[in-house]
Order: C-alpha cells, then sequence, then structure tokens
DNA sequence: CAGAAGAGTTAGCCGTAACTTACCGTTAGT
DNA sequence: ACTAACGGTAAGTTACGGCTAACTCTTCTG
C-alpha cells in the first residue's frame, strides 16, 4: 500500500484524484505518459485499495477511496505510537543511568 | 519522501526502529539483507529527513525522526482533506442537478 | 449495424535501484 | 601500535517496474 505511493506518477495521479474524480483519459491529458500508463497506474492504486472506480458512459471516473486512505493513514500512525513509546522508554533508561551510576 | 518508505526492505527497517533504536548490525542481522544493503538503506532514510543516528563507540545506532514522521503524516492528511473537500464538491452537485433538473 | 471514443490488456524494451562483494576509515581494547 | 569490531563507500550485476505500442473490448451515436 506504502509501495503503491511510492511511485511519483502515482502520487500525481491520486494527488489529482484526492481534487476531484476524473476520467483516464483526461489524467493522461495533464500528466507526461501515455493513457495506457495511467490505466496501469490506476490498476495498481485500486488493488491496494486507495482508489475506486464507477463507469460513465464510455469513460471511466476515477476517485480517491476515503477507506483506503484511511487505513494509510493509521498504519502511519502506528510508527508514530511506536516511535513515541520508544522515546519514553529512552527517557526512562537514562534516568536509571543516572541512579545505577555507571559513571 | 513517500518514495523512502515505498520499498519493503526500507518498511522494515523503519518498523525495527519505530519500536527501539537500533545500531546497522544489528538491522542486518535480523533483515534478509546484508550490511552493506542496511546501510545503503540508512542513507536514503537519513537524506529524506526520516531517521538519524548518533554514533555510540564502534556502533552507529539509528531511530525514527519524529519530525520527520509528522511531515508524512501531515502530507498524507492533505490528501484525506482535500478528498473529504472534493467529496462534498460532488454532494453540493448532485443537489444542483436535482434544481437543473437535467432528467 | 457500422464507426468512433474511451479504456483495459499484453508483450517487450529500458532504466533504475536494490543487492553483493571488496575495500577503506574509525573507534576501542590490549 | 596492532588488531578486532563496526560501518560507510565504490563498483558491478541483476532484477524489477514503469513506459510505449499494438490489440481488444465495450459503450454510445449516426
Amino acid at each position: 500500500m506504502m509501495t503503491a505511493l511510492g511511485d511519483p506518477t502515482r502520487q500525481a495521479i491520486f494527488e489529482r484524484l484526492s481534487v476531484r474524480p476524473t476520467a483516464v483519459g483526461e489524467l493522461a491529458a495533464v500528466l507526461p505518459v501515455s493513457r495506457s500508463a495511467v490505466s496501469q497506474h490506476l490498476k495498481v492504486l485500486r488493488d491496494v485499495g486507495l482508489v475506486v472506480d464507477r463507469q460513465q458512459g464510455t469513460r471511466r471516473i476515477y476517485e480517491v477511496d476515503r477507506a483506503g486512505l484511511a487505513v494509510l493513514r493509521s498504519y502511519l500512525d502506528q510508527f508514530w505510537n511506536r516511535a513515541l513509546a520508544a522515546f519514553e522508554t529512552q527517557i526512562d533508561e537514562q534516568e536509571h543511568d543516572r541512579d545505577d551510576g555507571d559513571d
């Protein structure tokens, strides 16, 4: 999932979609890659649940899946919380060092 | 920055570091890659500001940079907020459609 | 029903980046 | 000062992933 947003083009696509739902062709018109490339990127983003699509005539409209984005956020929050906890632990150990006085 | 966490190995390293600060050799012992590879990954993570390092004897201890992690979080939040706004806009337009009555 | 427009799929090419090996620098211990 | 432990760096290889081109499928329009 994180990997999906690792690619710059995919980031650009996702950024566009976060502004407003967009069709494949329109994305390709803006981005410096072919429509085919955009299509492939969208497949990756859809597979990991970051975007959803709906048919509208001959067009296919993609938009960001807020649920998927929420998953990504909480994934990052895990790191955040763990990092904080690790930090607290360090403080504790420093206090102990003063007690133990290994100087 | 997002790109830095795009690589699975780097994710694994970052995950380890979020648990507790760790030396290069210890990371390499756990991960399925060489110490050299770990060292290179750590350089990438440090360059984008996701980890910081300090010397401790002959060892070098790496730990997650909470400031960098915060940047990443707010980056994701941008998507989140934009996506929400886009969603609201859609609702609005649907209401308008009923008014305009294009049926 | 034929043709056009929009999009997904496949095959193949190519560049990059992840990895290993080998080497060098630094710190600590004896 | 010599040696061992720990890491960073450079060079070279390999594998993966992003891109294009060509084709197919679907949907709408005349």
